[in-house]
RNA sequence: GGGCGAAUGGCGGAACUGGUAGACGCGUUGGACUCAAAAUCCAAUAGUAGCAAUACUGUGAGAGUUCGAUUCUCUCUUUGCCCA
């Protein structure tokens, strides 16, 4: 043994094995050291702002940021091997819900929580080699950071952008306390059980419906974001064009008209009810009616969501009130409220129409309602009735006397709305769906909103000298409701001797996420949340990069805050704070089940044979479920620390590059991850092989060419796949790139160009793995002023190209001749080829389709 | 129900503007090294037929445009996401 190893060991000295855990650290340490992602402005270069979306610090970073960030970390080191001069920055969306709960379950302050979570967490993305420039580090739950927040808050008061009214939220009744959507799971509290209620409360709103029509015109601008996105964003805001129609009404209450908006005021001839929402004012009028508040309180059993709407059953509350159908003064139909018109739809009430809508239709059934037939199919005659459900798609429209025969919908829209507004009864509308936002939150640890109440509930802004409004230490979490409510010492005030009680809501967290891609910009300035040098030279992130479960609501919001911030301030030049947009697609893993349908990790099961058992329990058979996106709930979750530690960075960022599209999900694989590991030890031998041949000092060039043009090619391949996001396949460049210099590095190639080739390559491969190429690079040479190795165009061309030869569209053969060759040249090298001998004997040339330096396409008659 | 996307070997995936389908990786098989195993290295790997050269089939299904279609058009199936 020993004297075998003494024997190897000649050879091993020269190519010992890749110690990912030494040469890692030490570049982790050099580049921290160097401050080698440092940015500052420098008006010289072109300056590129790389963003990914920041993490909650929720306890330990998983896979899905690992991919995130090595993604972003990967543009980022291009960028900067291009030239650029780089901003790219890390913080944390710090306040939020889970640090209250996790803080109340273990009896810690969120405060504390929140500040170990991201210690740690920023420990292992350290460990992974990110390019992050951590001077600029940032969190939102520091009053450094929230201050600036509250002063924003405050400016849009003062714009008018913000506002308070009353809003419905959802109600936990044995808990006292305000839930999130989320939070409520099939009509019950996620933590009492209770059925949630719909309560009304005063609460604080970002008028983002103003910018409705801006947000959606920007969207054209934004040709680098995904189309999926911009649809998504486009339906959310939910332009429609329509009417607005005021219906006359009759009956012994003081109500003369209701306005309805509608965007089908062509069915108008199948009108057969008017419903209202029970918000709406008419409602006044039945404060002392009984069953009116006990319908009142059954529609609040509904959730506020659309879809829970559309799916809960349709409710109604008839008046004696009768509607008049404006067309057709004969027509006199009762009016409802209803639980499925909700008031900030429109005027809060709907005509029905129920033979061409659905939900109208349920309900006109429910209550034997007419449902008369006004639009018919195009194949259909003019007897066509609506029978078992509603029609809603285009056709003809009958039964509706001067509008029969009119095209729906097309035609008839615009016709009607126009006889409308003749007759002085409608008005052409344009509605959005997009409600306003929302920002009150019922919790402790928020960003506090900087307001305060007098003794009779008027509203004072608190001086922006007196800024920040601290959020209180030490606080009883354990009460029900919103703890500030019972910091009687924080919540009591005296401002000039006069008495105030401040606001105990704190803001949605999505307002701290929403700018602060302009506080990475100036992340020190006291003064104000942004200096404008800095995000006129920073500004707009030129690369954002997040999952797609933000492409909604955090965008939406951001967008919005630009044009809040900018608006009446002429000194404020954007408007879209993210000018490309990519979206990665999530890191998934098999599920595992026992025989009694528990979820198991992968680290309890192991593999026996081919069937998955329980580890060390043989009899413990293992179902093995679809692959799904790591989630604790399924326990299909691995965590990176532990493969960062066995791997290495590099390997893992190799992996998780590797195996599918960035935009797609991709599968976790135990095999994938050794094989990147593997790899790399070969990659390293491989450069000991080739640093050992530069150095023998080389003169003999006979095979130069090849080396070269491949080099060629390959920049030009991972160059172009670097532009295009297919990180993928880079990575499949680099081992392509392996195949081809193990295979080469035995031939006559001189020390020089094999150093300058493969100096290169090294480069090539920096974003991907930047530890294992930089330890490479520096092995082979001095490292300082690097930068991404140029094409030669003349090598990308070769001078003898195949050629494929098709007869009758069907490839027959492949010649390897001469670039640039033309059609007759070619076929005479054909017909001197044995091709011609075996498909064009006795054959006559029909035609020729010759497509220069690719194919020849020979048609003959058979 | 509406909108947007996807479908390629055993698996993940590649293929520039319509021009050699299956790059690259995993897995599998065979071989080398080893007392043996692991690791490593070499080779093969879409299917069918054939000793082979080769031939035919083949990118979810069906049609169409074209000299030529994974790529463009239409219809359908399955599936994912978003909205309802």
């Amino acid at each position: 043994m020993s004297i075998r190893q003494s024997k190897f060991n000649i050879l091993v000295t020269s190519s010992e094995r890749y110690n990912f855990k030494i040469i890692e650290k030490k570049w982790q340490e050099k580049w921290h050291n160097l401050k080698s992602f440092s940015s500052k402005i420098d008006k010289t270069k072109k300056k590129f702002y790389c963003l990914e979306m920041f993490p909650y610090p929720s306890g330990k970073i998983h896979m899905g940021h690992v991919r995130n960030y090595t993604i972003g970390d990967v543009l980022s080191r291009y960028k900067s091997l291009k030239g650029f001069n780089v901003l790219h920055p890390m913080g944390w969306d710090a306040f939020g819900m889970p640090a209250e709960n996790a803080a109340r379950e273990n009896n810690l302050d969120p405060k504390d929580w929140t500040n170990k979570n991201i210690s740690t967490m920023k420990k292992q993305l350290k460990k992974l080699g990110l390019s992050i420039d951590w001077k600029r580090e940032i969190s939102t739950c520091s009053e450094e950071y929230y201050k600036h927040q509250q002063l924003f808050f405050l400016e849009l008061y003062e714009k008018g952008l913000v506002y308070r009214k009353e809003n419905y939220v959802n109600w936990d009744p044995i808990d006292q306390t305000v839930l999130a959507n989320e939070q409520v799971i099939d009509g019950k509290g996620w933590r009492s059980g209770a059925i949630v209620e719909r309560k009304k409360l005063n609460q604080w709103f970002f008028n983002i419906s103003k910018f409705s029509q801006e947000l959606l015109d920007g969207l054209e601008s934004l040709n680098e974001w995904p189309n999926k996105v911009k649809v998504m964003q486009k339906n959310w805001i939910g332009k429609s064009f329509g009417c607005e129609i005021a219906f006359k009404t009759e009956g012994n209450l003081p109500v003369k008209e209701i306005k309805c908006f509608t965007t089908r005021p062509d069915t108008l001839f199948g009108f057969s009810f008017l419903a209202l929402s029970v918000d709406h004012e008419i409602s006044k009028h039945f404060s002392n009616d009984k069953k009116f508040q006990e319908f009142k309180k059954e529609c609040s059993k509904t959730g506020t969501t659309e879809e829970a709407i559309a799916i809960g059953e349709k409710i109604g509350f008839k008046t004696d009130l009768v509607a008049i159908n404006p067309l057709n003064q004969n027509q006199k139909v009762p009016v409802f409220f209803a639980n499925f018109v909700l008031m900030d739809y429109g005027f809060g009430a709907v005509f029905g129409c129920p033979a061409h809508d659905q939900r109208d239709f349920d309900f006109a059934k429910k209550y034997e309602l007419e449902i008369k037939t006004v639009v018919r199919p195009g194949n259909e005659n003019d007897n066509f009735e609506v029978i078992d459900e509603a029609y809603s798609g285009p056709g003809i429209l009958i039964n509706s006397e001067f509008l029969n025969g009119l095209k729906a919908p097309e035609e008839s829209i615009l016709k009607t709305i126009d006889i409308l507004e003749d007759r002085k009864i409608g008005k052409k509308k344009i509605n959005f769906r997009l409600k306003d936002w929302g920002v009150s939150r019922q919790r402790y640890w928020g960003c506090p909103i900087p307001v305060v109440y007098d003794e009779n509930g008027n509203v004072s802004t608190i001086p922006k000298k007196d800024l920040p409004v601290k959020l209180p230490e030490k606080v009883d979490l354990n009460s029900r409701g919103n703890p500030l409510d019972f910091q009687e010492d924080w919540k009591n005030i005296t401002i000039n001797k006069k008495k105030y009680v401040r606001e105990t809501d704190t803001l949605d967290t999505f307002v701290c996420s929403s700018w602060y891609y302009l506080r990475f910009c100036s992340p020190n300035n006291s003064d104000y949340g942004f200096r404008k040098e800095d995000i006129d030279y920073w500004m707009p992130v030129d690369q954002y990069i997040g999952g797609v479960e933000h492409a909604i609501l955090h965008l939406l919001y951001s967008r919005f805050f630009m044009k809040a911030l900018g608006y009446e301030n002429k000194n404020f030049k954007f408007s879209e704070p993210f000018k490309g947009l990519f979206t990665q697609g999530m890191v998934c893993h098999e599920t595992y089940k026992d025989q009694n349908n528990n979820w198991l990790s992968p680290d309890e099961i192991e593999l026996n044979g081919n069937q998955y058992q329980k580890k060390n329990e043989p009899n413990e058979k293992v179902r093995v479920g679809p692959s799904e996106s790591m989630s604790k709930s399924k326990k299909n979750v691995i965590d990176p620390e532990n493969i960062i530690n066995n791997y290495g960075a590099d390997a893992v960022r190799l992996f998780i590059l590797s195996d599918s599209p960035p935009e797609k999900d991709v599968q976790w694989s135990d095999q994938g991850m050794t094989a990147s590991y593997k790899f790399l030890q070969k990659l390293w031998a491989l450069h000991h092989k080739i640093k050992e041949k530069i150095s023998c000092d080389i003169k003999d060039n006979r095979e130069n060419l090849n080396l070269e043009k491949f080099t060629n090619q390959i920049i030009n391949k991972i160059t172009n796949n670097l532009e295009g996001f297919n990180y993928n396949v880079i990575i499949a460049n680099i081992y392509e790139t392996y195949n081809f210099l193990n295979k080469e590095i035995g031939k006559n190639i001189d020390s020089k160009t094999l150093k300058e080739c493969y100096k290169k390559i090294l480069i090539l491969f920096l974003p991907a793995v930047p530890h294992f190429a930089s330890e490479c690079l520096e092995d082979l040479s001095n490292i300082n002023d690097i930068e991404w190795p140029k094409i030669n165009e003349s090598l990308l061309e070769e001078e003898k190209i195949d050629y494929i030869i098709q007869i009758n569209g069907k490839k027959r053969a492949i010649l390897n001749e001469s670039r640039d060759i033309d059609q007759d040249k070619l076929l005479n090298i054909i017909k001197s080829n044995n091709v011609s001998e075996k498909y064009l004997k006795d054959k006559s040339i029909d035609k020729i389709i010759f497509v220069k330096n690719r194919l020849i396409n020979l048609l003959i008659n058979e």
